[in-house]
DNA sequence: TCTGGGGTCCTAGGACCC
DNA sequence: TCTGGGGTCCTAGGACCC
């Protein structure tokens, strides 16, 4: 008898495979086995990253979030092709709506992922591949599935047999799995975590899950040492998120060439406001909290950031504050990135009488 | 080697209130 | 005159994820 039948719950990782070049190749089939990178920008010496690589593309070093210059060092013949967002994002609820047939407990974790609750199911492996097939059929694209006892797992479980697999991981599989990997696999561990972890002389998934509980608490903080340390070992309680509710909404726009001209930081940040504010209303929420965020030369990062009491989208009020908090920073350098951001959010409680608002109801009432 | 854009969560200090 | 403890809100920065 499987293992995998005694466990109290099932989950499944679905991720789908190289997702924005694969959508991308399926209207320019003729680019299929050529090395393919969706990138911000078509030009491979402007500034910018990758967003998605073919399997041929990453066969030169070439992965996502990699700077576009080193890339197209690396693999000077990929073919670039500039991200065309809404197209994915069609192709993602495309998706998402194949997944829905298999169970309503579903966590979308991306524009290509999400974790689905099969607990109860008889025969998980034969829903997975139903589900693969599925959604093969329905979109033309190709997806990854990990099957496991928590999410974790199947997290890492979907990404064992990429491309196109199947794979199911029992936590006393896991060390034997990817025991030997960077630590940098287990999720919340990244670059600035992987070094303090070095510094404790970690490096492997194995190390961390055999560390001592205090050091790692006097390096981390008491609850990512913790945290991370369970991780390592499978441990995993999280459930499946159904319905998230979003808690901001931003703009950002990174110049191509430094900006010290004032006239035209206070043209982007309308844009951005007017961009912000549109998004919020798409949404019919609105926030008390907005933020401006500057990134100067080289690449220093800052926020500042302004709450009232009333929670607004009024393009006008929003403007008004972010460039008060634009006047008030101190530019010492040119301006790399420029961006703009709402948080603080509630749903509207306008338009009682055509979009009831439930809470606002029963006040009401 | 040069680092996008959209998010989430955590931490830490200070203000303020009881 | 020196100084509680807890809670919430706000701000800024950092780490991380896709």
């Amino acid at each position: 008898m499987a293992a995998w039948r005694a466990w109290p719950r099932i989950f499944a990782h679905v991720d789908m495979d190289a997702f924005f070049v694969s959508v991308e190749l399926l209207r320019r089939p003729e680019l299929r086995g050529q090395p393919v990178i969706v990138a911000t920008g078509t030009d491979a010496t402007a500034r910018g990253v990758v967003m998605a690589a073919s399997y041929e593309a990453r066969r030169f070093g070439v992965h996502s979030a990699l700077p576009l210059a080193v890339a197209h060092r690396r693999c000077p013949r990929a073919v670039l092709l500039p991200r065309n967002l809404e197209l994915y994002r069609r192709a993602s609820a495309q998706v998402m709506e194949v997944l829905r047939r298999f169970s309503d407990r579903i966590e979308v974790a991306g524009l290509d992922e999400a974790y689905l609750d099969l607990s109860g199911s008889p025969t998980p492996k034969a829903r997975a591949r139903q589900l693969k097939r599925d959604v093969r059929a329905a979109t033309g694209l190709i997806c990854s599935v990990g099957l496991a006892p928590n999410k974790l797992l199947a997290k890492i479980a979907s990404d064992l047999e990429k491309p196109d697999g199947l794979c199911l991981l029992e936590p006393d599989g896991m060390l034997e799995a990817v025991g030997d990997r960077p630590a940098t696999l287990i999720p919340g561990v990244g670059e600035r975590t992987a070094e303090r972890l070095a510094g404790l002389g970690i490096r492997t998934v194995a190390d961390l899950a055999a560390a001592e509980d205090p050091a790692l608490q006097r390096a981390l903080g008491p609850r990512l040492g913790h945290a991370l340390r369970e991780r390592a070992r499978g441990h995993d309680e999280r459930p499946v998120v159904t319905g998230r509710e979003r808690k901001s909404e931003s703009r950002e726009t990174t110049f191509q060439a430094d900006v010290t001209d004032a006239a035209t930081l206070r043209g982007t940040l309308d844009e951005l406001v007017d961009s912000v504010c549109r998004g919020l209303a798409a949404g019919a929420r609105s926030g008390r909290t907005v933020t401006l965020k500057i990134r100067l030369r080289p690449f220093r990062t800052h926020t500042r950031s302004k709450t009232i009491d009333e929670p607004t989208r009024d393009p006008e009020r929003v403007r008004a504050i972010a460039r008060e908090l634009l006047a008030a920073f101190e530019l010492d350098a040119p301006v790399r990135l420029l961006g703009v951001g709402v948080s603080s959010l509630a749903a509207d409680a306008q338009r009682l009488g055509s979009a009831p608002v439930q809470g606002a109801l029963a006040i009401e009432a």
